[in-house]
DNA sequence: ATTTGGCGTGAACAATTTGTAAAGTCTGGA
DNA sequence: TCCAGACTTTACAAATTGTTCACGCCAAAT
């Protein structure tokens, strides 16, 4: 499968220029116009890689590059104009991963992306992302460690595994009978209520600590980890 | 190309009912009547995936299901008669990938598919839309989310999956009995005035949105999900 | 205009689903 | 073996949704 990415930029020029160069490279490419409807594309189609401009109408590109961090660990290179360096640090601290400085050669952009596409993969494809990130909410599968509001948390396997299969697709809802599959195993065959008992662990370990998330009832169907826009 | 599933079944009318659902999702079906002809189907079209009743004449289904394993990996789902726990293990010695129970529903058979698909090859059938998207109106059956005009309505499951199965279609009429066939399932036999109540409280939810659609009652026939030019 | 069957609506009732506490079971380590 | 923590099951109240019913109105046919 093609690896994509999302372009958002105003400068139709520049953007167009982008798009042909890394289509012709075989990236599967989309463009946004602004922030808010890049905003919108990235959740409709999680790209592998976002290349972000700073200066844009409607929603600069810093407050996007928070919402997607909150949301997703996709890589984000930020596109900025010369002489901007103290752009340089907000940058980094919003949650990009590279950045690049306008004019700039194709070569060079060519470059970034694939050193922040084999820096991030290269966790990513052997194994899958094993730490999420969230506002105040950092799941670690690697140390096995959940850290809510800066504070690690105690917390059984059985509550990790399904929190962090949960806030792997964000918004997305799961049945009882999906959740006992995924997290429990396909060859599990308890009552599904079990389930019920360990949302209601979690909520205790979770609740009151960001307004940006929350693990959601969808009733008569079965839960979610909700991210709302930050 | 389409992906095959071979169902091995002696009573003809689960039979047909899974063929049926199974061809409407886009996979390709073929029946056999007891294990002997399963086998001979399964040599001759070798099919992607093998839906196999345990209790069958001939030659039953752990039979079926070892002889299969010693040929192929081809995933194997069992079906089997309610409260015979003691199946599942002897099941998954004989080398079954997943176990459904009798009676069943057609939405878990789909999804037990899918997710052993997935996990032995990637492939699934097409998967139809499970967001659709009209004017200030966004269908998110995901999320399990109705967007209305920018605003998340709490909406019940029965209520989003009419709309949902309504607006699949647009413009196309469908009776109550059709309705209640594909929405509340084959098996529902209630009144069909509930088909009238949902869609009154659908109503409710989007009425005044939007002049690019509505719910409309076609007299004497039944409802549809009318969209004009937009 | 009248008639007839279909439809909209509100409310009562039934059924299902969920939150939660508590008890029971399992498991690995001391 | 015993213990402690983790996991599962059970039970029941509370919340939410699904269904039925009755009544009055409306559309279409005569």
């Amino acid at each position: 499968m093609a690896v994509s990415v999302l372009i958002v930029e105003d400068d139709r020029n520049i953007a167009e220029l982008l798009q042909m160069y890394l289509e012709k490279e075989g990236y599967a490419v989309t463009v946004a116009a602004d922030g808010a409807q890049g905003l919108s594309k990235f959740r409709a189609i999680k790209p592998d890689l976002v290349l972000l401009d700073v200066m844009m109408p409607v929603m600069d590109g810093w407050s996007v590059c928070k919402t997607i961090r909150a949301e997703a660990q996709t890589p984000i290179i930020m596109l900025t104009a010369k002489g901007e360096t103290e752009d340089k640090v907000t940058g980094l601290k919003s949650g990009a991963d590279d950045y690049i400085t306008k004019p700039f050669e194709m070569k060079e952009v060519l470059a970034r992306i694939e050193a922040v596409l084999r820096r991030s993969t290269g966790v990513t494809a052997e194994k899958k992302a094993r730490r999420l990130v969230f506002d105040k909410l950092i799941i670690d599968m690697d140390a096995f460690e959940l850290t809510v509001d800066g504070k690690k948390i105690d917390t059984p396997p059985k509550e990790m595994e399904l929190l962090f299969y949960l806030a792997s697709s964000p918004n997305r809802v799961y049945t009882r009978n999906q959740l006992l599959d995924e997290v429990w195993g396909f060859d599990y065959f308890g009552d599904s209520r079990t389930v019920d008992v360990h949302v209601k662990r979690l909520r205790e370990k979770l609740e009151g600590v960001s307004e940006n998330w929350s693990l959601k009832t969808v009733w008569g169907v079965g839960y979610k980890f909700e991210v709302t826009g930050g």
